[in-house]
DNA sequence: CCGGATCCCACGTGATACTG
DNA sequence: CAGTATCACGTGGGATCCGG
């Protein structure tokens, strides 16, 4: 059974993140790592190699690069692909299940600049409200 | 200036996750954490008080659920009412940032739904091909 | 050049107990 | 009922060194 979080209204709907079953909770464990979207965004319809994804990725560290990209992988994600040269030659490029992808991370990333300003005004009157009292 | 991370083709473009001003980072910094996608899906449209919330999203904290609360709060994604009765009645519901935030995580829910017996597939296949010397 | 292996710290999170 | 406060813990993730 897949449990549907958004498709309906509320009501008494149960929601189990622990639930193996749940899409909700993949879609979570995919995109909280923070790295895997940017991943996918710094890859594009673009293939790139291992140094150059470091650099487009700035502020990844050389292990969370290559554990993101494993878990990618073994997702279905991204294609890596060796070339045995003599200094070794590895490139990523997305799946076309990576590729679609995109889609729905771009409208979040449309909905987040459509509200970037509403959400740093609230944040900032909410501040105000909250620490009046910081010495 | 904003960033563009899956406006276009990639390139040489470069993707910055501790800008300030880059929404991605910031579409990161709400999702990323679990708890909040997870909230925005149990209140949907409705108004539901504190330990209804927790009874819905099952398997979070007291603390948790306060401190997702607080953030969404004040990122202007719910709204908090305080009804002072006897034992303190609180209601919570999405603001309409909220609620137009359900869409973007609906087309994500979609995708994963739709990928997830192909990202099974790829996960089991990748397993077998890593894991042989698994003593 | 690509990444595996290790060490280690920080912080997010849960459990528990207390208050208005 | 709806939190706040405290503590204890696991692990995500950076730094560094090593290997093919």
């Amino acid at each position: 059974m897949v449990t549907t979080v958004f498709g309906a209204e509320a009501g008494e709907r149960r929601i189990d993140p622990y639930s193996a079953g749940c899409p909700t909770r993949r879609i979570l464990d995919r995109i909280g790592d923070r790295w895997t979207v940017l991943i996918v965004g710094a890859l594009g319809a673009d293939t790139a190699r291992f140094s150059e994804l470091k650099r487009r990725v700035e502020g990844i560290s050389q292990k969370m690069l290559t554990q993101t990209l494993r878990g990618m992988e073994r997702d279905g994600l991204v294609l890596r692909t060796v070339h045995p040269e003599v200094p070794v030659r590895v490139e990523y490029t997305l799946t076309d299940a990576g590729l679609s992808l995109r889609a729905p991370l771009k409208a979040l990333e449309d909905w987040s600049i459509e509200h970037l300003g509403s959400v740093l005004d609230h944040q900032a009157s909410y501040d105000v409200r909250a620490a009046p009292e910081a010495r």
